[in-house]
RNA sequence: GCGCCGUUGGUGAAGUGGUUAACACGCUAGUUUGUGGCACUAGUAUGCGUGAGUUCGAUUCUCACACGACGCCCCA
């Protein structure tokens, strides 16, 4: 048997609904923020990732899926989505338009050639946003936002924002400096993986699992104190504006991201829920004012951030969110004979396009098998065709809730079914159908409503 | 790249170096029920990840590989 490769996942059934209903969530959000969506390719340039990710070009070539094409081309497939987005912002020259900064958001799939685990895949879904041409901290607290707001518009509770300031450059590589001079004494207190991250990432000593509860650590000096004032007063705006637009967050220090194009804001989002694994970060970004003059672009001053989608969902299962997903059909059509079949055929036909859900019998199932067929599907109504019935023009439906049966004539089926399927469909849910257009705060959807203006009879 | 555990039918799984691989659910058919959802009866893997080895004989032992799960490294 073919078997799927290491680490790619087929996402079908429910699970396939949950992701689409993700998408269309992001999608409205971003359109709020006015970000616009940009598709770009899967496939780039090596060098694409070799010069955007830096001097950890290790990481590249050691976790990405790089092959020559046909014609001897390097070809990398894409890691991560900001690389590309920069590319297109240079190479379609996007500095030039006078609606600046360009905001653009993506939604696709990337690969990482890494050992699966939990919340980490070879092939994974990421959707990301992307600011050019702003240096302002607005601009920071604004990605940050309204990241928290899709999570919090898709109905997640525990998430947590950590940010910090890496400072610009100067302030950076004074830090760094620092910190190796703080560690080497205590080079041999550390763990082993530390003591090789002191040359080739001192800042992800602060990161470490093994020494988190070392007071080496908890006295190494922090990014914050070797601020320069411009970096500092800068991370202080940013702070002001995510208070005045009420997000809530927490500075943490040991916040330092992998690479090392990031220089003022970082941030990471983790999912607080009981049972992730180890890798309950949502999501992450910061900004990279060097990128795109690294990539042969004029100097643009730049924020983004991507949050990976299959993290997204699994938190929404064990938060065990309710999401707006539309289960089961309106009606399903059962028959025995070949003339009711192919009624059956043509009701299906005629109810589909009037807009209902319905199915009917495929596998030569008995009565006995339609009905649990029926039962497993869903169905809100059943409806046994019967010629009998067929020849004086009416049809027996059967509602499966009430297990009340009426007998309805074909010329007035779908406005009988538009009729049930709208009414019901309140006596059921305590939905609330208003738009939020009077004083009340509701938004809409399944809940307990108390605002006596709103249709909604519920208390 | 490293480590640990796992891989048995449509599903959840029990189990053994040796004729017919438990049990449950599901599914199919039948009986009964005024056309199903209950109950009862019957049927439902020549198969225990792949390959090789040990053995008279392996699903059961050994090794390799693949895949899955989790963790480390790394994390864009």
């Amino acid at each position: 048997m073919i078997q799927r490769q290491k680490g790619c996942n087929d996402i079908f059934g429910r699970e396939a609904k949950v992701w689409k209903y993700v998408d269309t969530v992001i999608d409205a959000m971003m359109e709020k923020y006015n970000y616009t969506y940009i598709r770009t390719p899967i496939i780039e340039a090596t060098e694409l990732f070799h010069r955007g990710i830096g001097d950890t070009t290790d990481i590249v070539t050691k976790e990405s899926y790089d092959f020559e094409d046909k014609g001897g081309r390097k070809i990398t497939l894409r890691p991560e989505g900001t690389a590309g987005v920069v590319r297109s912002f240079i190479e379609n020259k996007m500095y030039g338009d006078p609606n600046q900064p360009v905001k653009v958001y993506y939604n696709g799939t990337m690969y990482r050639y890494e050992r699966p685990q939990s919340g980490r895949d070879r092939e994974l879904t990421q959707f990301g946003m992307e600011v050019l041409g702003s240096d302002d901290p607005l601009s920071d607290a604004e990605v940050i936002s309204l990241a928290v707001n899709i999570y919090k518009m898709l109905g997640l509770k525990e998430i947590k924002v950590n940010i910090n300031s890496l400072g610009d450059t100067e302030s950076r590589l004074r830090y760094r400096e620092a910190l190796i001079k703080y560690f080497k004494p205590h080079i041999h207190e550390l763990c082993e993986d530390c003591q090789e991250r002191l040359e080739k990432n001192p800042l992800r000593i602060l990161d470490c699992k093994v020494d988190a509860e070392n007071e080496i650590l908890k006295r190494a000096p922090r990014t914050l104190e070797y601020l320069n004032d411009e970096s500092r007063d800068r991370f202080e705006k940013v702070q002001d504006y995510l208070d005045i637009m009420q997000i809530p967050y927490e500075i943490n220090p040991s916040i330092v991201r992998g690479l090392d194009y990031y220089n003022h804001t970082v941030f990471e989002i983790e999912a607080k829920v009981e049972g992730f694994g180890s890798n309950n970060v949502l999501g992450g970004g910061g900004r990279y004012n060097g990128l795109v003059q690294q990539l042969d672009g004029p100097e643009t001053p730049c924020v983004g951030f991507a949050c990976g989608l299959g993290r997204l969902v699994k938190a929404l299962e064990l938060e065990e969110v309710k999401l707006p997903i539309q289960e089961g059909i309106d009606l399903f059509l059962l028959y025995v004979n070949e003339e009711e079949k192919q009624y059956a055929a043509y009701l299906a036909q005629e109810l589909r396009l009037a807009g209902f859900i319905v199915e009917t019998e495929y596998t030569g199932r008995a009565l006995k098998g339609q009905f649990k067929q029926a039962d497993r599907l869903n169905a809100r109504y059943t409806c046994v065709l019967n010629s009998e019935d067929l020849n004086n023009n009416e049809v027996k439906i059967k509602d499966n809730r009430t297990k009340e049966e009426e007998i309805i004539s074909l010329d007035v089926l779908i406005y009988y079914l538009d009729e049930k399927l709208n009414t019901n469909a309140d006596d059921e849910y305590d939905e609330c159908h208003c738009q939020g257009d009077h004083d009340c705060h509701c938004e809409g959807g399944e809940h307990e409503c108390h605002c006596e203006e709103c249709e909604c009879e519920k208390e």
